[in-house]
DNA sequence: TCATTTATGAAATAATTTTTCAATAAGCGC
DNA sequence: GCGCTTATTGAAAAATTATTTCATAAATGA
């Protein structure tokens, strides 16, 4: 989709807050809020923009706790990876899974009430799948940044 | 705050799509969409939901590779630590940043166009900050799951 | 150049959000 | 339980915001 500077200040402006009115997008673009309206309706249509969703402090929802997790498979074949996959990604306390290079295979971010709820999860997802050869967790002492965006060059 | 099965739904709903109007989330609920636009406000008048964004395909806009960056410092003295976390999160392709137990002191979650971009990321972060021992990096082959959410139970 | 397509802004319309207000429900002291 | 206060609720009005319409202007390309 072809884009230019207007469209990147809207992209950038909505990733900071998803419910900036169409005129003060206007505003920012100078363009009339309109056209404003078009462009986001296409990149809505053409998913640059995928979704837009509320952030909730998991903390004041009895989420106290995160974990990232490295996790070894035993066996690389895909069919097996998928199992695991599909496993992580229907679970609700794994908020991202990546499919990595190097020594692990995957990192997850997972969200726990505490250590008991974190135990459960781990039984589910590891001791469950008998295709996990390790994996090491890190507790989680401070989210210091947390988010999904990718700003775009503000320059003209 | 004091929290319902109806804030739960308007919660859960929201972090699927900011978008649901109140009437919708009216529906959902069985309140009116007077009394659910007062429990959204309340919501993020208190916090609960920190903010609304549009999340963003990064490879429609030129960032076609993630990484996972595990980070050792050399000293682990608060004010060492608050340069580093400093400069992480103020640096725009630094997605997340965790501050962890175990080998590491950090977790990373970094985008970058390519990997000559990806090598400038780690100059800014890593080279030029003296008090980095080491630095871990896990290329994404796939981004199986990735998001904020934190889903609330659905039982009444 | 001319024809066609595409993008634009102003205005009208539609949809959504927010406020107002009266009624009901929930707490609380006695 | 009774009376008092405070909270919460829904219907309707008001305000704001989003979407469509339509005529015009700019870009594209034979």
């Amino acid at each position: 989709m072809e884009m230019d500077w207007a469209d990147n200040q809207i992209i950038n402006t909505l990733q900071e807050n998803a419910r900036t009115s169409l005129d003060q997008l206007a505003h920012i673009t100078g363009l009339s809020s309109a056209t404003v309206q078009r462009r986001v309706k296409a990149l809505r249509d053409s998913d640059v923009i995928l979704r837009e969703i509320a952030v909730i402090d998991p903390s004041k929802v009895g989420q106290r706790m995160s974990f990232v997790i490295m996790v070894e498979l035993e066996r690389e074949r895909p069919d097996q990876i998928d199992i695991f996959v599909r496993r992580a990604m229907k679970d609700r306390q794994v908020q991202q899974c990546y499919y990595v290079t190097g020594e692990a295979d995957f990192c997850l971010i997972c969200t726990a009430k505490d250590m008991e709820d974190f135990e459960k999860l781990t039984h589910r997802l590891f001791f469950e799948d008998s295709n996990v050869r390790r994996f090491r967790t890190s507790v989680v002492m401070g989210r210091k940044k947390v988010g999904l965006g990718v700003f775009l060059d503000d320059e003209r």
